[in-house]
This record gives structure tokens, C-alpha cells and sequence, in this order.
DNA sequence: CGTTGAACCTGTTTGC
DNA sequence: TGCAAACAGGTTCAAC
């Protein structure tokens, strides 16, 4: 579920909710989808919460110095496809699928829940966080055009598989990636690098507009991605193409097509959106005999 | 370099 | 109705 937008909702909410509170205790539940349980449980009680940030799809946590420690570090948090992470009042009845609990200085506590655990979760210090985020490409909300047109331009991977690989851009997931592509007339099959300037810039600019949007929304709610709230997003409302197989294409009407790239599902306009020049097999042949 | 398929794990939807 | 297959917002790894 969670993209950039779905992980931006989640932070805003815990940044409200549980800033500058203090870790009191840790429980915890299956532990396969973190990297050290024993840190967690161990470096967690007693640190403060100085901060929750965003960095493509991870949530980082950021801890209070510790006495006796050189460096801050971090709660470092994926969400994978199911994962959530939230404040709730100790009362709360328990979602199914919780694996860790940490109780605030305030009677509540976070919780994370994640029926898939394709997860991560990690202590980090400020030196490893650096190292994972520095294999990270470029937050597409503030990328510049120059720099997209570079990162794109420099692939000969399709642009679906480009969008999606968090090394050239981090935050965008499968929604995210065909709804821009959509927008901007792009088919997913086109190679990277061979986008023109003009393409590139305007899949840029709706990706961008595209998030911006969808995180003004709260995000997209496919099955039950909720804020921390518990409130739904609305953006999936909007998708113009992700989910649509068999539906009009809002722009011409033509029936949105279904085909598997980069292994995931894209979902596209065959009209608006042309696919890379692959003449018909007559064509190519007497095209080569020309060439000779 | 790039692509594909499988793996990780659980739940929901679809099709016969 | 029942059961199996297909599919799901993500990432990683082996094999080609």
C-alpha cells in the first residue's frame, strides 16, 4: 500500500501525535522483519522522540542523544506493502497482525501492525542511517528537471522498471508510476533513455503534481490503508489508470489495458499512450534491406 | 547492463 | 457452496 504519499500521511500524523515524547518500554511480537530485535528492545526505553521524517518510502524516527552514546540515531521504518505505524491510547482495542508496541511517557503508545511483515524495521546509528539513505536517489518532489531528464535519460531499462527502482527516484511505487506515466502520455514499455526532453519534463511535472495531490488527499486506500486518524485516503479516487482495466480512459474512452512490466502490473491508455516503435514484422525487414 | 521469476507472508478476490 | 488459483501498495536475489 504505502508510497510516498501513503508514507508521508503515516509521518505527518505520528510527527503530531508522539514529537518530543519519550520511549518508556518496548514489547514485541514476531520479530522476522526487523534487522536486530535485541536492539530495539534494548536501545529504544528511555530515548526521546526529536523528530519523524520521511526519506522516499522509509520513516525515520529520530532519537534524543544518549548518555554515554557519540551519535543520536534513529528508528529506521519500512512499511512494505501492509505495514502501518500509529499512536493509540493504551485502551485501544488491538488491530490484528500488531508486532511491536512501544509505550510513550504519556500513557499511549505506537504501534506497528503489518499482516505481510514484508516490513523493515531497524535501530540505526546516524552513520548507518546515512550509508542506507545515500543508496537512495532523489526525492521526485524536489528533483530538478535537469537532474530527472539525467537520472532517466542515463537508463536503457523501460521507464516503468526506472520510476520504480528506488536508486533513481525514491518514493514511487506501482500507483504512483502508471498514474504519471498516464498523465503524461507516456507508455511504461518506453525505454528510459530514449524519452526526449520535452517527455521527460513532462512526466516530471506530473509526478509531481500527481503526489502533491495524492498527499493532500491522505493517500490512496486500496484495501484498508488508514491514517493515523484511522481515516481513510481519498486519492484512489482519482486514478486514472491504476485498477482501471476494462474502464473508459478518461481522456479518449478507450479501454485501459493491463500488461505485466517489470514483473508488476501496469495499467495504461493504448491510445494516449503509444507504445516504443515496434514496427510490424514486414516493416522491420524491409526497413533493414534499406539500411544495407 | 537488463530482465525474469521466485522468494518473503497473509489476506482477499476471482473463477470454475 | 467450495476450493484453488490469482493477485495485492515492496524489495531482494539468483540465474540468464
Amino acid at each position: 500500500m504505502p508510497e510516498l504519499p501513503e508514507v508521508e500521511t503515516v509521518v505527518r500524523g505520528l510527527r503530531g501525535a508522539v514529537l518530543g515524547r519519550s520511549i518508556v518500554s518496548v514489547r514485541l511480537g514476531k520479530t522476522d522483519f526487523m534487522d536486530d530485535a535485541g536492539a530495539i528492545e534494548e536501545g529504544l526505553p528511555g530515548r526521546r522522540i526529536v523528530a519523524v521524517e520521511r526519506c522516499g518510502k522509509f520513516i525515520v524516527v529520530r532519537l534524543g542523544a544518549e548518555r554515554g552514546r557519540a551519535s543520536a540515531g534513529a528508528l529506521l521504518v519500512h512499511l512494505g506493502m501492509t505495514g502501518h505505524l500509529a499512536a493509540w491510547a493504551a485502551e485501544q482495542p488491538e488491530k490484528k497482525h500488531t508486532h511491536a508496541w512501544f509505550a510513550l511517557d504519556d500513557g499511549r503508545e505506537i504501534r506497528y501492525t503489518d499482516a505481510r511483515r514484508f516490513g523493515r524495521m531497524a535501530m540505526m546509528t546516524e552513520e548507518e542511517l546515512a550509508r542506507e539513505m545515500g543508496r537512495l536517489g532523489a526525492e521526485p518532489l524536489e528533483v530538478s528537471e535537469e537532474e530527472f531528464f539525467l537520472r532517466i535519460g542515463s537508463r536503457r531499462a523501460r521507464i516503468k522498471a526506472v520510476l520504480l527502482d528506488q536508486r533513481v527516484l525514491r518514493g514511487v511505487g506501482n500507483i504512483y508510476a502508471d498514474e504519471s506515466l498516464w498523465r503524461a502520455r507516456i507508455h511504461p514499455e518506453r525505454i528510459g533513455s530514449r524519452l526526449s526532453a520535452k517527455e521527460a519534463a513532462a512526466l516530471r511535472r506530473a509526478l509531481r503534481e500527481i503526489l502533491l495531490r495524492a498527499i493532500a488527499l491522505r493517500g490512496s486506500s486500496i484495501a484498508d490503508f488508514v491514517d493515523a486518524e484511522g481515516a481513510p485516503g481519498e486519492y484512489q479516487r482519482r486514478h486514472k489508470a491504476y485498477g482501471r482495466e476494462g474502464q473508459a480512459c478518461a481522456r479518449c474512452g478507450t479501454m485501459i489495458r493491463r500488461i505485466v512490466v517489470a514483473g508488476r502490473s501496469s495499467f495504461f491508455c493504448p491510445r494516449c499512450q503509444r507504445g516504443p516503435r515496434r514496427p510490424r514484422k514486414g516493416v522491420a525487414k524491409r526497413l533493414r534491406k534499406k539500411k544495407r
